[in-house]
DNA sequence: CCGCTTTCGATAACTATTATTATATGCTAA
DNA sequence: TTAGCATATAATAATAGTTATCGAAAGCGG
């Protein structure tokens, strides 16, 4: 049961209220490098939650982005969100057929420089590295908020 | 009449077919800073081509991309893509509110580092950097290649 | 345990994109 | 220049991924 109140704590920590999907969810998302789609973390939960619906998954992933304990992002395969639980800023890469993500190990400095270098094996041909820098809002948003 | 043999000289040198739509989706997207989206670019085109469908600058905007006049890439505004005729490799700025992208001017080293100095003004409060590696195959894909 | 609030799940709607297909048009070779 | 072929176009329908609605169920503070 340690686990769970591990678990437990984090939703709580972040003003989330804890309920078995989530838990499931959270559990899964932990530690997971692989980026998986809303769809992915649908079917990985069913197992222990036949009942629960696609619906509630994007919901507590939206909850989960706006208590910023998964990363969200659309960089991927077709137009599906991969969520990524890991906050360190690190890069990824993508197969422009398809669609695959994986982490880069590089986190630090002259990303640009080093991607090629450090790319994965199994990974070649770079045809362009794309850099995408995400900030909290712009200067209208900004504007507009309370 | 420059103008117009300029851009289908574009065309033919990619070898894709000269049609009024397509020079016209080439004239709007040529030097154009703004990432427009599929449904942008068709706004502006229909002001000389009432006519012309949206399916049709979709098809347009997908040969162009095969053929590299254009990149597209998905990381802005909800789930629309976002089109850019630059092929130099440069980092994006993203609003994570309202999806805007701006280009970042930096295109060297040090990306990461820099990206909270090259911030344009408007700009601010980097929550993440997030940094995709584009690449043309993973090995699967490569593998399942002809 | 009570009551208030939030979450869940079923269902439907929506948005961006892609497929289908008949017609129209660009292009090549005679 | 034109016949014929391949490709592009536009109308229409279909699809994928996601978001909205709403009644029922479940969490949480007292």
């Amino acid at each position: 049961m340690k686990e769970r109140d591990r678990l437990a704590d984090i939703l709580r920590r972040r003003g989330l209220r804890v309920t078995p999907q989530r838990l499931a969810i959270l559990s899964f998302l932990d530690g997971n490098t692989d980026h998986p789609t809303a769809e992915d973390i649908y079917a990985a939960v069913k197992a222990q939650h036949p009942a629960i619906s696609l619906n509630t998954v994007y919901k507590t992933l939206e909850a989960f982005e706006e208590a910023d304990l998964v990363w969200r992002f659309r960089a991927g395969q077709k137009h599906k969100s991969h969520y990524d639980p890991n906050s360190r800023t690190h890069p990824h890469v993508v197969c422009t057929r398809c669609g695959s993500v994986d982490d880069l190990p590089d986190d630090g400095e002259n990303l640009q420089a080093d991607a090629e270098k450090s790319l994965p094996d199994g990974h070649h041909d770079v045809l362009r590295v794309e850099v995408c820098v995400v900030v909290g809002l712009c200067e209208e948003c900004d504007d507009h908020d309370e």
